[in-house]
DNA sequence: AGTGACGCCTGGGAGC
DNA sequence: TGCTCCCAGGCGTCAC
């Protein structure tokens, strides 16, 4: 699944495969895909065509393409969503929706989603972000990522620590896979009360995200399926270093102890019952 | 304002 | 074999 790894995978694709070239035609073949660009398909073609792809930037799981008119092209993979940047006349996979042409006559990019809820827009500005992800909070791999400020902003949550970790408003670029990987590691578990967390406590939390995220870019991020992959259509490598999520019933790596499954938010999470024990009732 | 539930969407697999 | 049900889950929207 496309959290922040999966997706700087993609934007490093997006900035050799794309970055500089000038936008010939645009088809798009299925509205869903646009559907966050209110003014419709025809406006969204319109804005790309004749447009220069300047820069690949990331936020989070967001991606954005700034254009040479000052408008920007916003791409989210949501859940299934690939960004393939191949020849023109390869095969076209069934749950293609948007293909972009471009006048070198090279490479096109194209935009595939079997579950569409990932999607493009095309938004007035970004520089230095589109306004409409002005709300999604800096990754911890964005060098303006203030420390302090997320530790003292957690601490100030009354929610379970899982779920602030997956809030994009906190802290983004984390999924259900790195959030569990990051309490692993953390031995921490996801219903800890985020208000009793120490500060350090919380540092050492957000260290081991920064961690497992960028040793997961590294990885080429991680490929369950064939729907995450990259802008070459390359799976990637980290599921291998997985050590929680997906591991029902398979020894901690650390201890030996079975992995268990809980359902949480109508999804699953794992983690170690005993590097990672529940919290009791007024402890942590 | 912060918190949490819900619905969107498709393919693959389990179960009968 | 073929049908139904369930699961994967990011995030915008809405209710409290």
């Amino acid at each position: 699944m496309p959290e922040l790894p999966e997706v700087e995978v993609v934007r490093q694709g997006l900035a050799r495969g794309v970055a500089g070239r000038t936008v010939a035609d645009v088809r798009v073949t299925r509205d869903r895909a646009v559907r966050r660009h209110l003014a419709g398909a025809e406006d969204f073609v319109a804005r790309l065509c004749g447009r220069t792809l300047l820069t690949a930037e990331r936020r989070g799981k967001y991606l954005w393409l700034p254009l040479d008119s000052g408008d920007a092209l916003i791409g989210h993979l949501g859940m299934s969503g690939q960004l393939l940047v191949v020849p023109g006349d390869a095969p076209l996979p069934r749950h293609l929706h948007v293909r972009v042409g471009f006048a070198d006559g090279g490479r096109e990019l194209r935009f595939v989603d079997q579950r569409t809820f990932g999607g493009l827009q095309v938004v007035v500005g970004g520089d230095p972000v589109p306004p409409v992800l002005a709300h999604v909070a800096r990754d911890p791999l964005d060098p303006l990522f203030d420390d302090e400020a997320f530790v003292a902003a957690l601490r100030r949550r009354r929610t379970g620590l899982k779920r602030a970790l997956l809030d994009q408003t906190l802290i983004s670029g984390i999924g259900n896979i790195y959030a569990d990987e990051t309490l692993w590691r953390a031995r921490l578990h996801g219903a800890r009360p985020t208000e009793l967390l120490t500060r350090p406590a919380v540092r050492r939390l957000l260290a081991h995200a920064r961690d497992v995220l960028a040793e997961a870019v590294e990885q080429g991020g991680t490929s369950f399926d064939a729907l995450y992959v990259s802008t070459e259509g390359v799976s990637g490598l980290f599921e291998r270093s997985l050590n929680a999520y997906g591991r029902e019933d398979q020894p901690c790596p650390r201890c030996g102890m079975p992995v268990r499954r809980e359902s949480f938010m109508n999804r699953s999470s794992f983690s170690c019952p005993r590097c990672q024990p529940r919290p009791r009732p007024g402890r942590w």
